[in-house]
DNA sequence: GTATAAAAGGATCAAGATATCTAATTTGGG
DNA sequence: CCCAAATTAGATATCTTGATCCTTTTATAC
């Protein structure tokens, strides 16, 4: 950060990308979906709040790495390419925006061959912690945990429009 | 990320920014000094390899944080503003760089008033115990750490200039 | 006081991430 | 077959971060 004398004017997230914020709120609303239910890139933009445009990016990326799969033409859109059970936070994340880890010294410190310093060593341990929880997160837990706040959406509506 | 169709060619960072790491890595070599030991912005920039001009600004903002102090002038330089053990991680990146907590619904919605929906709590969750982890450790503890590797940098030689 | 060494500050530039728009392609329905 | 709905794609604009350069200010030494 850190934009130099800049006004520091509502920034929501840092920590995670933007595109990693969108695809796990579209991932979230799409786990919220009956089995058989596809949702259009419309409708997700509009139940998750994100530029339609960029959404379909997002989306593509995501039917690249296996996570949902996607119809064209009428009655197409997109759908979980798994249960909900057995994707997890880190899966998304890993395609929009993998979590760097750190493997060997930033600087090219010849006397530490692959072993990291104290520093590096700290910081690749927290990422390495976070990537750990997120692993054993899952979207059906998101989705089913018993919360006071519903999950992530007001969904637009399940309006019934069924598909066979 | 996501660079889209982009070649992912080396990068070594990015949950922590750019300029989070070159803050870290001065900080580090600040604290292997003795006491009374200062370095001027050119030393620190050739031992920590960050882009002197840049490490300037970055300098400047540690400096207005209240973890350094500068001298300018001949002999002048950058100095710890506390000892090294009360100085850790986080008081570092939250100065360049702090990690942004979720305290509301990224989406507006009015019905989770304050509260959170899984997702976000996960999240915020994860940020937060980085937080934690951070704020435990010292750069006292980074720099005293029995390891392997010498921590951080070969400094430029703790050339014989000492200062009144 | 003058010269010199250093930080502070400003303007600008380059690159990457984010966002938008428009065309192209696929698919299903009449 | 033709139309409409939807994804895919490519090109482009915008904004933030990272980086450079140059001038100004401050402090020390002579």
């Amino acid at each position: 950060m850190a934009p130099w004398d800049a006004d520091l004017t509502e920034r929501t997230i840092n920590v995670f990308s933007q595109t990693a914020e969108y695809a796990l709120r579209a991932m979230v609303c799409l786990a919220q979906q009956r089995e058989d239910r596809s949702l259009t890139s419309q409708e997700l933009a509009e139940a998750t709040q994100v530029p339609p445009g960029y959404l379909s990016k997002v989306l593509h990326s995501l039917v690249r790495g296996g996570l949902i799969r996607s119809r064209r033409g009428v009655g197409g859109g997109f759908i979980l390419a798994r249960p909900a059970d057995t994707i997890t936070i880190l899966d998304v994340l890993n395609i929009v925006d993998p979590m760097q880890r750190i493997t060997f010294c930033p600087l090219g410190l010849q006397s530490h061959g692959t072993r990291l310093c104290p520093l590096h060593r700290k910081l690749d341990d927290a990422i390495a912690r976070t990537e750990e929880a997120f692993s054993q997160i899952t979207l059906a837990m998101l989705v089913n945990e018993p919360t006071l706040s519903p999950s992530l959406c007001e969904l637009p509506a399940p309006n019934p429009k069924p598909r066979p």
